[in-house]
DNA sequence: ATTCTCACA
DNA sequence: TGTGAGTA
């Protein structure tokens, strides 16, 4: 399921096609560019390069506006979602301390001692507050 | 032909 | 946000 990310996130449209794509003008693009809301790459020739993420989320923009979202409003809707996934990363590269060990060996003698029931694999973390 | 930056009767 | 100018 890597993969599949990985393509969506290859920088391979000039303004052109993706103007057609979602029918905003090239202005409209641009300046959603300065709002951080996408962040196209540049090719060698200084032009902007889109991905299939910024598509979908120039696409996204169009319904928030006819929802009658401002741009403030928007900008707030990704500064959060930006934040949640920052605060999910930060968890997935924190390392386990040894109370975690602890925790998580305590389990695991609990399981071996045949205290658990057999349904289904047995998660392996998923019995603890997340780390 | 396309896209870029900058500026505004 | 639109649009025209002067480029690359």
């Amino acid at each position: 399921m890597k993969e599949k990310e990985l393509r969506r996130s290859l920088s391979v449209f000039p303004i052109g096609t993706v103007m057609k794509l979602t029918d905003l003008t090239a202005r409209q693009i641009r300046y959603y560019e300065e709002q951080s809301l996408i962040h196209p790459k540049r090719n060698d020739g200084n032009r902007r390069m889109y991905s299939l993420n910024d598509i979908d989320v120039l696409l996204e923009i169009k319904d928030y506006l006819s929802e009658g979202i401002n741009m403030a409003g928007i900008k707030h809707i990704y500064d959060m979602k930006r934040e949640e996934k920052e605060k999910k990363a930060a968890e997935l590269k924190k390392p386990v301390t040894d109370d975690d060990v602890r925790r998580i060996f305590h389990d695991e003698l609990l399981q071996a001692g045949g205290l658990r029931d057999e349904s289904g694999p047995t998660p392996l973390f998923h019995t603890h507050k997340p780390l």
